[in-house]
DNA sequence: TTGAAAGCGGTACCAT
DNA sequence: ATGGTACCGCTTTCAA
């Protein structure tokens, strides 16, 4: 195993000092240009890398954020991590990444390893929107933070979000304008931020268009599985007497399920049934018809992510805040009347 | 600002030298039970981390490893990343991550980067099936490498890798055991090893079945869109003269193309086409009838290729070598007959 | 323009 | 059981 090349070597090579060399490397001005010619050949000839762990030792600095993400096989985070290493790497930072679960302790193990590494910033997604007591901790030792997706009650970090109220608003109205009636909504879990963002996006919706909303036409995912969520939800909806012409539903996933539904019941959609989802998965191209929804640009959220991270890692002291706009796309599910294009963008 | 506590600051505040306090917090046995008590008080009080980028460099380790992937938004690979990280962090490990976009010039520069940085090993994924000159570098500074998915053909380092003609063998077998007779294949992209392996046990699979391949029932995708291939080429093979009563796709997302023909055609499915994929992914269960696939166990590939490089790191000098089995997952869309049920995995 | 040397925050050897 | 100190690889100040 050939030993890493050091600074002292090519200055043994060149009988020359060590300090000397350094400079030739790091381009000071105050060296001689045949000096640093030499330097060069050397260092090239024995393929010298400086050791990153010594410069940041010495600096006191270090080229490496980490990301905490709830899952990282989910699709939208996977989506974020990208849009962050995009971002990352031409800014030469390097990326760690940690996977909470969605579990809090998790998170908090993990952030204090981060920590403890050295990073100089961070990204995440936490798991709950309670302010835990682990982020406080960054924000004592004034580690640039950033959250994703998610911001805290508290309001004291900067973050970079998406507009959830107003994509599901947009999707109801969206379905008002198609002229169903009869607007039901299947929501995630009651403690999660995200799905009672969307929920409260729905009920504006139907308020500011003077339709009332029916309790019974409002249905809560219990179950860890999505799809079968919507699917079950989604059957009670329609074997209900006054059941609804269409359904919002919280994601893409639960209205994969009352597609099953749908099918198995043999109600049209769009014709009998109008619907749309959330988070524009890949799931939705491949329903039939294509499932209208609403999208989320997880890359360019990761990227805006990076880019305050860096502005604080900088030294803004500004709590910096993006809410990204909510986009809607229109598919067949949702489309009584051919006036729009199947694949049209609202 | 408060500065992180270093041992310096522990010491001065018990009057002993920084080397017990080292000693103490490291849990040597040489110590007093009462100092060390002491200093772990003290240590607690002063919120006192070790730095990491000193012991790193003092002790020349390190513990993160790099994994580079071509994309980090595909299902599989996130799940390979899943199990890596699984493994990783009940190792203490830290992991770094890149993207190469199926790039090998991008390839290169993050393997340059995290050699550099000093990780202390590396899972990669490879974007292409020959051996790179910059996969030599690493063996040179002998840097533990493991390769998934894509084992390089010089056969020179360890590899965590699926069996692909296997599962695409079952996956014909199964086919032609359910009475289908003329079976075709959606193979990928020509020059993708992965493909070509399952184009491969397409073709066994008819050879040892004594069925003779029809030329023109091989189609090969050419768009970077699977689904649209699977579309197009699979309304091709549907209307031709001689058309299949079977389709092996290279990937799922390529059999939901399949699908979307088939419905435009009003060709059932599985009655008058039986439909197998590759990969498991999401979509293979949204599709309807559900689509049979094979199953590829990214999570257990990733936490394997962590195994492999941590007995690398502790020393081993072997090639390490592993090929997960086949699994076929048999659905609805390759089922003729009721006898087996919808979700059974055979 | 160059060299000597201090020191970043630890670890570990050698004394005592 | 504890202290003194060299050293990991590099940057940077101070002197020459």
């Amino acid at each position: 195993m050939k030993k890493r090349a050091k600074l002292k070597d090519i200055a043994d090579a060149l009988n020359i000092s060590i300090a000397t060399v350094s400079r030739a490397l790091n381009d000071k001005y105050d060296i001689n240009a045949s000096t640093k010619k030499e330097v060069l050949r050397v260092a090239e000839e024995l393929n010298y890398r400086p050791n990153p762990i010594a410069v940041s030792l010495r600096k006191n600095s270090y080229n490496v954020i980490g990301v905490v993400l709830p899952s990282i096989d989910h699709y939208f985070f996977s989506t974020v991590l990208k849009g962050v290493m995009n971002k990352a790497h031409k800014s030469n930072y390097l990326v760690i990444v940690g996977e909470s679960n969605h579990d809090p302790d998790k998170e908090k193990s993990i952030l204090e390893q981060f920590l403890n590494h050295g990073v100089t910033g961070v990204i995440i997604s936490p798991t709950m929107g309670k302010p835990a007591e682990h982020f406080s901790k960054f924000r004592n030792k004034r580690i640039p933070l950033v959250l994703v997706d998610r911001p805290l009650v508290d309001d004291v970090d900067s973050f970079v979000r998406y507009d959830d109220p107003n994509g599901a608003f947009l999707a109801v109205e969206h379905l008002i304008d198609q002229g169903y009636k009869s607007i039901a909504c299947i929501k995630g879990n009651d403690n999660c931020v995200i799905s009672n963002a969307r929920y409260s996006g729905y009920a504006k919706a139907l308020g500011q268009n003077n339709l009332t909303e029916n309790p019974k036409h409002v249905k809560t995912c219990i179950n860890l599985d999505s799809k079968k969520d919507g699917y079950l939800l989604g059957k009670q909806l329609l074997l209900a007497k006054d059941k609804p012409d269409a359904i919002f539903t919280v994601t893409d996933e639960v209205a994969a399920g009352v597609y099953a539904a749908a099918k198995e019941l043999k109600v049209d959609i769009p014709g009998e049934l109008g619907l749309v989802g959330y988070s524009n998965s890949k799931v939705s191209i491949h329903l039939s018809p294509q499932l209208s929804t609403v999208e989320q640009p997880g890359v360019e959220m990761g990227e805006e992510a990076f880019d305050f991270l860096q502005q604080i890692m900088l030294g803004s002291t500004e709590i910096l805040k993006k809410t990204f706009d909510a986009r809607l796309i229109v598919r067949g599910s949702s489309t009584r009347h051919a006036t729009i294009n199947n694949m049209t963008i609202v």
